[in-house]
Order: structure tokens, then C-alpha cells, then sequence
DNA sequence: AATAAGTTCGGTAACAGAACGAATTAAAGA
DNA sequence: TCTTTAATTCGTTCTGTTACCGAACTTATT
């Protein structure tokens, strides 16, 4: 078979199975008429596609005019994924299959010892989990794993990762891989939460898109033009260094960001402090203020007015189209009730802010969408430049019920 | 011919013809080799291409064993584009050929009448240009109008732009289009700034690419992944909005942005009267600071030291490779040289800073670079969903000579 | 003699499109 | 009410067409 013609055939192949995906159980004819290729081709490729067992009948269509139609339908259990969110305090582990749908979903909190430790934790939770799905090894094809940090491509190593001890010594993918038997990839966390809230969150559909992720820590993840934005080093969105809130000049700054100083948990908890004298944990200033006290009020202006800074730092920049909220401290209304009154008052053009409707789960889900994408891209794909995901909408709906 | 064949075939056309834009005079069985298609399919393609009048024949090799070699060419005016940078006060106006070669090049005054009289001054410009080259006017198959705002795609407006009257209730590319007569596009004109120097600057190879232009006001253009970022309305880059600098909650913030107003000319102007109690243009602090004079020197530190900031921002949450300094003030080496120095006193990992090469000439070498873009495109391309522009770098060197 | 450039010839994968048979419902007539 | 016929749609078969490849061959050169 000769190169640029495989190139063609691929690219029948991908849209068709993208129509079968999305369409759930579709009759050739119907994918013939998406897709605008012939019938003649489609019954071809579907047989190839049945052959190699990714796609099986599943039942006729009836009630219409016309000859009854043969449906077909994507085999689900083809393949499984496994999508890890890695925390500095907890591992989150879940397993996926081809219709997306979560199998199993486990948290452990993660090993302290870091390094190759994590890696066998991680390495084990998927493996109990798929024993206790019943789910054979040689289906699970790829691990998505998301980390707080910028991985290297390159050596593999997790840089700017305080969290995470010895990731930033070892080459993780391979260590992965090793442990899985399997291919494995990187993320940051925050970039897989962006991803999550646009296929299933607050961003359906949105391909200029930003999160912003507050709690111990910031971070933001941009989509630009429907595509992850990651910078040069993997770093892009390492928000806590934006040089606002404290000093930037400081000697402090290099170490732990002006923004994530004035903006995170930790400056919340110490302008707390120096208000009422009394150093008390960031829930209880939410506590606290939703009872009338008057500092603890102060609190969550002050934050919000830094955090107003900072989306509008993104919007002057990255001008996206939506700016989604998360993290432990953003998901909490009482800060998106104030970044929406004070945004107006500092930037010209309104920002759309919303909360993210995922919660902590948005960068599993996020995981497991570049899984999934990447999956059918090297499945069904053309290795397009362009590698948009194109998920299925139909089983979304299973995805969120099985995720609550 | 059916349609997904014709993708086929463009798709080998398109790299036929980058092979000969690219390569200069080049012979058929070269352009196998670097293609990897067989000799008989490009001598098939070569063989329409020059029928449709794209390529012709320009000589033999000669002094290698083997047989003699017949090199082809690009025909150079088979088409032609204009491109256009039109600032607040002057409109500078371009001819190139398909070898990316300026054949003309014009500046006057921005007619101060705006609207429709600025359109049809460019339009003008660009036909007296062309007549005196003997460029036929059906030869000329698009035009590039960088604007200095945020061109709408839906209405043809272009918004925030405040140097220009009249554009931003005008339907400005239908005007641009009944006056010329073809294809026209409206463009940021920073955006074009990175465009240019990506394409023959600072920026080759870089696909991961900001620019800042400091001047009468502060803009900046990104490039992620080879791609320009827009904004969900085109209002990417719009950095005077950045919040930083002036108190951003203040009500001006709002008409002109807190860190436009910082660094851009007008406040340098202020800070030096606010130090020497006298109001002088910026030109002459710099011109005082070779002197020595005090003042001056604090004005210089004290913008670079927010420009330092502002770029911080960019690096924080796009994390480009390089980030090119441009505009009347960026482009001095005084602020270079000072940026440098400070820019690692509150960014945690370096950043590389340079100034622009193409200098003033950025905008208008991005308006060819996308213009010509756009055209190898529409003439040989596939309708890629990457419109990744991929230019000649044999007349990269005429053109930067045609351009001093 | 060696070697590289181009052409000719035959072959193939991936499609399209027309024609046709099969299966079904809707409507018309008995 | 029952049958017949018409209208539809599904899916296959058959016959191109296009865009390629590869081998063999010719031609021109060092």
C-alpha cells in the first residue's frame, strides 16, 4: 500500500468512525450522507472496521419508508484508558472506556515518598481497578497522567513540581511505562481541567478558553483556537509568577510568585491574619464571613480584587472567550459573585466568568479526554497537524452520571 | 474529479510547489528525492503546474556525472499582493511577487478624514505603485491591510481602534474589496509585527512567539504553535488593558488602560515632568539619558522596569521561547539593555528579550508573509486546517534587501 | 563504464456513480 | 378489509477515474 494513498484511505476511515462515535448506532446509509463519501466506500471501510473488531451490528432500524437499514456501533470495550489526576496530597486513578464512560474511580493519598514510589502506587490502584472491572491488561492501551508541573518532553521529568518529590530527577514517562507496559503521557493538571470543562464542562464548544485553578496554589490552562496552549518549556500558565499582588522585585518572588503569594490560600490566611490577629485555615474565613465578620469579608475582597487581576491579565493578553474558575478556593461562589462585580470596574470589554461545573474532578475528565483523542487519532486518525479531539456527545451524558 | 481525490492530489501539488518555491531552480528528479513521491508523479504535476502557468523552465545542470538536469522555477509575476500598514498618523503601502520580493514601497500621511477616504487613498497608492512597476491590476490577487485594533470577521469593523476614524462603524473590508477590485484582509497590526519577524527576523524557526510594541501606545502579538492568536473577538494582544502600572481600579483605566498609561510615551513624558518639572517628547529623554541627566536615567529604568513587568505576564501565561521588542521606544537599545538587566530580578526562569530586526518594517513584512501565505494556499493548498505558512527562505535575502 | 535524469508501461488503492435487487411502508383500488 | 401497486430507502455489484508507485528502459553526461 503506497504512502499518500494510505494517507486517503485514513482519512475516510477517521471521519467514518467519528460518524459511528457521534451518531451512536448509525446504518451505512446515514453515515454515507454525514460524511458525503459514497455509499459504496462506506459499506468498504465499515467491513474493515468490523473485521478488526472497533465497530459491530447491533440491530435494524424500523418504522420508516424504505428498506430496513443495518445499525452498526462502536465496540466499546475495544480499548481502556487510564486517567490519573496526581496531587501533592492525593492520586486519583480512573480507567475509561472507548465510549468514554469511567469504570472505576479510586483516591489514595499520594505516597510522600514521591519519585518511583508514586509511579507504583499509580501503577497499582489502575491494575486493581481494572482486575476488579474485570478488564484484561492488553485492553488498556495508554495512561494520561496529570501533574502539578510543567513535564519535559524531552527527559521526561516534571520541572517547577515543588509538590511532587524526585519527579524532577527521573525520567517519569519512562518509569510509567515501565510500570504500566504501556504508553503513558504528561500533563499538566491545570491544562487537563481546561480540557475537561471544554468537552463535558462550562466550555462545550469553546475553542478560546481559559481556567484559572486557585487554591493552595495558582495555575491557569489556555486553549487557543481549540488547541492547548503549553509554551516553550511546558511552563505557560504558571500563573503564581505573574508580577502582581506582592512586589515582584523581591527576592521572595523567584521563589514563590508575587501572584500566588498575594492570591493563594496562604496569603489569604495571613491578610486574615493581619486583620483580626488570629491565624485560622481558609475554609473558616469562608466560615467566617458567611457569618458577618467583617475581616474576614475584607479577606475575600482583597482576593478577588487580585484575582480580577489576573483574569484580566489573560484577557489583555489571550483575549479568550470564556474564563472558567477552579481550584479549591475559585469553585467557591462568594469569589465569583466579586470577580464579576469588580472585573467591570478594571477592564474594558466584558470577560465571561463562570465557575467550572466539574469541580476537582476536571482534570481526570480532561485526562481522560486527550486519552480518548489520542487514542482514536492513532486508531482511526491521519497523524493530522492538527490534533483537535473529537469526541463523542452522546455518551457524555454516561460519563457525567457515572462521574457523580 | 471527485472531491476527496482532489485533496489527494492538491496535497502532493501543495509540496511540489513548496519544494520549488522553496528550493530555488530545482530539477524534477531533486524534487522526488525531497518529496519522497516517485520521479514519474512530479514530472506529471510539474507538468500541469507549468501548463497553468505557475512554474517554468529556467536552464540544465551541469558538471555532475549523470545526465543534465532541466530546473524549474517559480514564474514570479504570476500573481501579485499588496500589503498595507496603516498607522495613526502615516500609511506605508507594498507590491510584492510570488517571491515574496517588495517591488514597491510607499508612505504618506494617514489621511486624517478616515473611513472610506483612507481606503481609497490606499487603494490609490497601491494602483500608482502598481502602474509604475507595469504590474497588471489583474495580476494582483489580494491585499493585506494591517489596522492598529481588533478587525471584526463578522462585520468587517474594526473595533478599538482609536487612531482611526470611522472604521469602527464601516463595514471596512467591503470597502477595501469594491476599491480594489480583489480579495482583501484586515489584520492586527502587531499581530503582523510577529508574523514579520517570524517570518525574516528575530523570531525564524520560533514557533512559539510573543511581540511587544512600545510607542504612542503597547500592544503585543503571540504566536502559539506556529499560529497567530486572535481572541475570541479578536482583541488578543490589546496589552495597554494589562492591569499593572497605574492603578487599574481607577476610572481612566477604563478609556486608556492602567499599563498603557504606565509605560507607554505619554507617561514617560509625565514621569520626566513629574522629576525635572519640564515637558519634553520622548525622543529628547532619551537624547537627555546619553547626556547623563538624571531625570532621564530614572525615566528609562523606570519604564523598562514595567515593561519588565508586562513581560513577565506574557511569560507567566503564554510561556513564548522569545519575545521581540518593536515600537518607536521598544526598539531602543537603552530599554533592551535595561530590560535585560531586570527582567531575572522577578521572573523565576529566563526569558529570552531581543529587539526587532525588521524594525519599523515588521507590520508590512507580515502583510506579505500572511498575504502570500493565504495565496500558495488558496492556489496550491489543501484546505488545511493548520494554515501554517510555509514561505521561501531563498528570497528571504532579496527581499530584506529590497527592503533596505 | 558509471551514473544520474526522465519516460514509458503496467499495476493498485481508494474512491465515485449508475444501475439494480431487496425490503419495507403508504396509498390506491377491489 | 384485503390486495395490489407505487414510492422509498438500503445495500451491493459493476464499471470507471484519479493519483499515485515501481521497474525497466532510454538518454545524456562525466
Amino acid at each position: 500500500m503506497s504512502d499518500s494513498l494510505r494517507i486517503s484511505r485514513k482519512f475516510s476511515q477517521r471521519s467514518v468512525m467519528e460518524a459511528i462515535v457521534q451518531g451512536g448506532p448509525i446504518s451505512r446509509a446515514s453515515i454515507a450522507k454525514q460524511t458525503g463519501l459514497s455509499k459504496q466506500t462506506i459499506s468498504e471501510i465499515v467491513r474493515a472496521l468490523e473485521l478488526e473488531g472497533w465497530v459491530k451490528e447491533t440491530g435494524r432500524t424500523s418504522g420508516h419508508v424504505g428498506r430496513t437499514a443495518v445499525t452498526y456501533e462502536l465496540v466499546y470495550d475495544a480499548a481502556y484508558i487510564v486517567a490519573v489526576d496526581l496531587g501533592g496530597t492525593k492520586v486519583r486513578v480512573a480507567i475509561t472506556d472507548l465510549a468514554c464512560q469511567i469504570f472505576a474511580e479510586d483516591t489514595e493519598p499520594t505516597d510522600p515518598r514521591g519519585g518511583q514510589f508514586i509511579v507504583d502506587q499509580i501503577a497499582q490502584l489502575a491494575f486493581q481497578a481494572a482486575s476488579r472491572q474485570r478488564i484484561a491488561r492488553n485492553k488498556i492501551r495508554l495512561a494520561v497522567v496529570g501533574v502539578p508541573g510543567a513535564p519535559d518532553a524531552q527527559t521526561g521529568r516534571v520541572l517547577l513540581a515543588p509538590n511532587i518529590a524526585g519527579f524532577d530527577k527521573m525520567d517519569v514517562v519512562a518509569a510509567f511505562e515501565r510500570a504500566f507496559g504501556f504508553d503513558a503521557m504528561l500533563e499538566n493538571d491545570v491544562n487537563l481541567a481546561v480540557l475537561g470543562e471544554n468537552w463535558l464542562g462550562q466550555g462545550q464548544g469553546i475553542d478560546n478558553l481559559a481556567y484559572v485553578a486557585l487554591g493552595t496554589g495558582v495555575g491557569s490552562g489556555l486553549m487557543v483556537g481549540g488547541q492547548l496552549v503549553r509554551g516553550a518549556i511546558n511552563a505557560a500558565g504558571e500563573l503564581g509568577f505573574l508580577p502582581l499582588g506582592a512586589d515582584p522585585f523581591e527576592a521572595e518572588s523567584l521563589r514563590t510568585g508575587a501572584f500566588e503569594r498575594a492570591v493563594a490560600s496562604h496569603g489569604m490566611a495571613d491578610r486574615y491574619a493581619a486583620l483580626s490577629g488570629r491565624l485560622i485555615s481558609v475554609p473558616a474565613i469562608f466560615e467566617n464571613a458567611q457569618n458577618g465578620d467583617e475581616a474576614a469579608l475584607a479577606v475575600l475582597d482583597e482576593t478577588a480584587r487580585y484575582l480580577v487581576r489576573g483574569i484580566g491579565a489573560i484577557a489583555a493578553i489571550a483575549n479568550p472567550e470564556k474564563v472558567i474558575l477552579g481550584g479549591s478556593i475559585g469553585l467557591r461562589p462568594e469569589i465569583l459573585e466579586r470577580v464579576k462585580a469588580f472585573l467591570p470596574q478594571c477592564f474594558p470589554y466584558p470577560v465571561n466568568v463562570e465557575t467550572g461545573e466539574l469541580g476537582s474532578r476536571a482534570a481526570i475528565i480532561g485526562a481522560a479526554a486527550i486519552g480518548l483523542g489520542q487514542l482514536h487519532n492513532t486508531l482511526f486518525g491521519v497523524d493530522a497537524p492538527d490534533g483537535r479531539i473529537s469526541l463523542p456527545r452522546a455518551s457524555m451524558t454516561a460519563l457525567q452520571e457515572a462521574v457523580r
